[in-house]
DNA sequence: GCCAACGTTGGC
DNA sequence: GCCAACGTTGGC
């Protein structure tokens, strides 16, 4: 069993949008960089998941998910009118995956990004290291356990 | 809206 | 293989 991090903007899709999607589960397609990509594709079904929030009023973790299907294509990358359609990827070969992820719990309240910053005990965390870019994260298992408990 | 920090692209 | 230009991410 793994951890990760995975961030979305809630307005575009939110942890409520997951709690409503038929099956409470959707794929998470639209991932166009390659280290985000080998991180989904080293997830297992079962892994969990820290719902993050990025570029809102709110910034922080909103909730929990859990991996119901592991790596496979990503459609979206094959239709060309899609904004995340790239023309360069072979149907043969394709370039860009998606997992399928399920809503576990809505956190009472969102972990801030400041208030992860602040944690000591997560030592060095992926999510808060300069520059840091990356929509999919990789989480360990103190970190996970340090996060739940700030909930 | 600003800007730092990246990743990607393409000319050479 | 280098690197400048460009596009994107994401916090503020």
């Amino acid at each position: 069993m793994a951890y990760w991090l995975m961030k979305s903007e809630p307005d575009t899709f939110s942890i409520d949008d997951l709690a409503k999607r038929p099956r409470k589960t959707t794929a998470w397609d639209g991932v166009r960089n390659y280290q985000a990509r080998n991180y989904m594709r080293q997830m297992k079904r079962g892994d969990e998941v820290l719902f993050y929030h990025s570029s809102c009023d709110n910034v922080g973790v909103a909730g929990i998910a859990q991996v119901v299907r592991e790596a496979y294509p990503d459609a979206t990358q094959f239709d060309p009118d899609d904004s995340h359609f790239d023309p360069k990827s072979d149907p043969e070969d394709p370039r860009w995956d998606v997992v399928d992820i399920k809503f576990v719990k809505k956190l009472p309240e969102v972990i801030s990004l400041e208030a992860l910053k602040a944690n000591a005990k997560l030592g060095d965390f992926a999510l808060t290291r300069r520059g840091n870019r990356l929509s999919v994260l990789p989480v360990t298992a103190p970190q996970w356990r340090a996060i739940l408990k700030m909930a």
